[in-house]
DNA sequence: TTGTATGCGTTATCAG
DNA sequence: CTGATAACGCATACAA
């Protein structure tokens, strides 16, 4: 409720001394400092930040676009973005889309507004998205795909996925299904290319009725299986194309009284903290989750900040992760 | 870049009908309310949000208080809640405490300079918690458990824990483990409870050797659970506190041969998603974290715009759900 | 219905 | 080192 004059007042001193002593305060006299610091004291004042913000012009808050935060790996990714975002000063603004591109634009919107200094971007956006973010707002992909234009922290989906199955064709696989994402996500188009590159330096032709398309939850993943389930000659192994998806299909094949490995091998991707506690416990993909939400949010800031970058682009490293999911062929 | 004095300008109105047209375009004729769109979509006008907050001193944005973002209940909760914020024009500040209580400070301040208008407390404050909110601040409390003052949107804990308990004493059993949280932790508390009143409306004497303490981590729950594989009379059925901990104690469970639900039942808590898909399907109390969500949000944003509040607690229902991972308990 | 003028709390510029 | 004062962009009381 007391504004800096009320300070001013009480200290004897004007308002200039008390922001002064506030944000520079070296340039404040001792005495000045603290007659300053017990007016503050006395009557509790609490700078008005709103106030600030807008003389600053500046709103020091971010807003993170994603599409499900109820998602394992974005949880975490947030966490560690919420974590980089404090230490900076900053405050992360929640935006759920839930795919929907009214709900994006109403957070673009946002940042449009002055509401939000910049914008890191989960989302993967493809190419023929619609509402594109103006290329004048900062912002940063951190979606871990390719095909995104402008600043990106990204994964090698591609090479991960080949590194997968390269392994499963190595344990003496030759038929592998795949439960992919939407057809058109980039995440799935660019781990397809991994599966099809695996299979092309085995020899392998590619069968497209081994892809059993996904839409990322687990749900998906638990009817995906069924399409291999039912085939004459069935897949020994799956590579999902995530996690989630997986432990859904576990359940079907279980179901089924197909066992995992023996019957049939299956792999993830992003290693969630299930995937270690699944039964069997899966073999998988581990992104760095943490690493790329602290890095986004230092690169954002950065661009917001007006500093150099000193790297547009910056492709982490994942981790191939084997547990009891998979196992060789069975001689039959 | 442009402001509302340019759009006044283009439009050869004063920059209080621009205002206004943006605001209250009722009290605005046709003619003018034209002008005004003209302008702004000729100088592509987007109003300052940081002034417009400024001015009317509210930021119309509420920090969201959660202990650890990346459990799948609270990130179900904040999903909800940041739907309902979104449709009332309000933003989520994401406060990720990591049960530190620093970081908690630095965002109830946030709140005090007027950065948000209210907080939403996910965190179970106990009692002797140094820092608790200051009163004049807005704040519901939706942690769930009892001995919260103020608003809360809750449920009811000891009952839903005796409900578990009772269902585990029908299926005949009597020793009854249980992997609480930690000791302090209200949940814990209000569930322990709950799971005396069971046992003492059967006759069955409690058993301090059959609590294993966790901290609702998976990781804690497989721990715990070696303390009863290495009981010489082990009990027939686990009641944990929460599905995570069940989770890793199934692990270790079945690590050790021991056969759910032939050998033990388990059960837990919150209906994750991973309760469902985890082998055997989880036994679980199914809170309504969506619904809890809404109200919590719902609620808050009436204290904040000081409307009255129809009731200042409440209690929502739980749902009790039977799955697999339970069963009578083995004639021997 | 419209315009003029004032103030919101802070920072920054410029003299002293 | 300090103080007076002008912005910042918008909303609104008041007058027309």
């Amino acid at each position: 409720m007391s504004s800096i004059r009320d300070v001013a007042r009480i200290a004897g001193v004007s308002v200039a001394t008390v922001s002064r002593a506030l944000s520079m305060p070296e340039k404040v006299s001792a005495e000045s400092l603290e007659k300053v610091h017990a007016a503050i004291a006395q009557v509790d004042y609490k700078p008005n930040m709103l106030a600030r913000n807008f003389r600053s012009a500046r709103s020091y808050a971010v807003v993170v676009l994603v599409p499900d935060i109820a998602n394992p790996f974005y949880s975490l990714f947030i966490r560690a973005l919420e974590d980089r975002a404090q230490q900076k000063g900053y405050a992360v603004l929640l935006g759920d889309t839930r795919g929907t591109h009214e709900r994006e634009l109403e957070y673009i919107r946002r940042v449009e507004t002055r509401l939000a200094d910049g914008i890191i971007q989960l989302r993967p956006s493809s190419e023929k998205s619609l509402n594109n973010i103006p290329a004048d707002i900062p912002c940063v992909n951190a979606c871990g795909c390719e095909y995104t234009t402008g600043p990106a922290i990204r994964i090698d989906n591609r090479a991960a996925a080949k590194t997968m199955v390269d392994y499963l064709i190595s344990l003496g696989h030759k038929r592998i299904g795949v439960i992919s994402g939407l057809k058109d996500n980039p995440h799935t188009v660019d781990r397809l290319e991994g599966y099809k590159d695996a299979l092309r330096s085995a020899g392998i032709e590619f069968d497209r009725d081994l892809i059993a398309e996904g839409d990322f939850t687990m749900w998906s993943g638990l009817n995906a299986a069924f399409q291999f389930c039912n085939m004459k000659n069935r897949p020994t192994a799956v590579f999902s194309m995530n996690d989630e998806m997986a432990i859904g299909a576990m359940q079907t094949l279980k179901a089924q009284g197909i066992r995992i490995p023996e019957d049939m091998s299956i792999t993830g991707f992003d290693d969630i903290a299930y995937a270690k506690y699944c039964d069997p416990s899966l073999t998988t993909i581990s992104q760095p989750a943490e690493e790329m939400g602290k890095m986004a949010m230092d690169m954002l800031l950065r661009i917001i900040e007006g500093e150099p970058l000193s790297q547009t682009e910056c492709v982490l490293p994942t981790e191939f992760i084997i547990r009891k999911s998979t196992a060789p062929v069975k001689i039959s």
